[in-house]
DNA sequence: GACTCAAACTGACCCAGGTTAAGGATTTCC
DNA sequence: GGAAATCCTTAACCTGGGTCAGTTTGAGTC
């Protein structure tokens, strides 16, 4: 594997091209307002593309970022390991998502995280949204409410591992990953692949791999999800959602209103 | 139980009285750098002070704060609840904590908190904290990394929860538990109270009160911490780090460098 | 110093989920 | 299109921690 996203230094940071934010854009706006000149000024930043393939390490616990990675596709996760070996996945971000606002304000980072399919990244300069959330205190805000909203699914993982059995533990998660997704991308089907292995659902949920295929069996008998081949695809929401006791307060999607 | 202070009013709210708010800047000094003037402006917030007796409701579900409660002595627990009445404590607060920068930025509270011991708190009216952190910069920074810093406490517990078993699970949280009070109290005696019943450490754990009972006993045997009658001191904070492969590293005590 | 109530403790039993160890199916890559 | 890798699947067995059903020990309170 080669050196993280967390330890590059940043050359040639070519001229802005806003049509690839627009997603990053439009995340925002699903969680505050922003006015015209707000979305002006963030379209207008400046970044440099990055590919990167599956299992791509993005940030490192320890280091210190010079640059603020952007997802425009593609799905990432943040990750931490026990001393026996064991690996908790405690956030998982998906096209859209800022990956690391919180190295603005803290000077290491605790955590690692992963592509967890081949990805795109636009990374910004780290000073150029320093000085953005200085200059525009709406922005700043922006930034804040995601770091909040990531916080508040993080609470709410935990009351999941904690405190849900395997059944509805999975099917929550499944759940908000529709949630999620069809926010961001505007869709309503319900029938969305989830690009992610029964060992990385482990890694998520405090669960091991063949305990995961053990339920993933039971939902698609209850007619939640199916699998084509080595594939899984969300099909009834609402039938996932009474098999987690789901609801969806704790994603704050009224607080663009 | 009584109104939760979520949905209070405020009257009268006093003159400032920087003595009481004192615990609370030297919390956020704890984690970055104040200039004096900055230092001035926090102590001079205004506010309410209000005891609470142990069980209090402080923040309710649902609820939209109108005030931020700063704990000045006591402790308090954020807790999730499941469908099946399942409790989980998401984060345990100690004194100098805020207790609600969140609503500062979104509009729903969408967890529980409840006074784990009597409490008094400084209620800090939420128009006021917003006007200083509009104009002074580094105190919006300073509430943005006590955020952060939560929310890598709570990323830590994912992986305690999710990952490490009954007995470094406990272990891990009495040692982050010193760790913290040391920072906030500036002493280093490894002997700390620990006010918080089984049942208590058992909805922070994830575990059943019969199990951390159970651990609890292994773990006085091996001399990390004893029980006096119903009270639990810690005891040899090495032993407890050993036995809970337990890194500091996520609490960030190096920001304020 | 008895009465009350919450919290702590204990033992017997049980089960959800872990462990181990295969084999089988897809996908990827020469 | 064959080899290699990765991922999925299943079965048999095991155990950490849950459940149930008590008893005991404080700590207030009058």
């Amino acid at each position: 594997m080669s050196e993280p996203i967390s330890r590059m230094t940043m050359h040639n940071v070519g001229g802005a091209d806003g049509g690839r934010l627009d997603i990053f854009l439009r995340k925002l706006l699903g969680q505050c307002r922003l006015s015209t000149i707000d979305q002006q000024h963030l379209l207008a930043l400046p970044f440099q593309l990055r590919d990167l393939p599956a299992q791509a390490s993005i940030l490192h616990e320890g280091d210190s970022a010079r640059v603020c990675p952007i997802l425009l596709s593609g799905f990432a996760y943040r990750y931490k390991i026990a001393a026996d070996g064991g690996r908790q996945i405690v956030s998982l971000r998906i096209p859209g998502d800022p990956l690391d606002f919180q190295s603005l304000y803290l000077q290491t980072i605790d955590h690692h995280m992963q592509a967890l399919t081949p990805v795109s990244l636009a990374l910004v300069p780290l000073p150029a949204l320093e000085q953005l959330a200085e200059a525009r205190p709406s922005i700043a805000r922006a930034i804040l409410v995601d770091i909040l909203i990531e916080a508040s699914i993080g609470r709410e993982w935990q009351l999941n591992i904690g405190r849900r059995h395997a059944l509805p533990r999975l099917a929550h998660f499944l759940c908000e990953f529709v949630y999620r997704m069809q926010l961001i991308f505007a869709h309503s089907s319900d029938e969305i692949e989830v690009p992610i292995t029964q060992e990385q659902l482990a890694d998520i949920l405090g669960l091991t791999p063949v305990h995961v295929n053990r339920t993933l069996k039971t939902i698609e008998q209850a007619g939640a999800v199916v699998r084509k081949g080595r594939r899984l695809y969300t099909r009834d929401v609402a039938a996932l959602a009474q098999l987690a006791d789901f609801t969806p307060l704790y994603l704050h999607r009224d607080n663009a209103n």
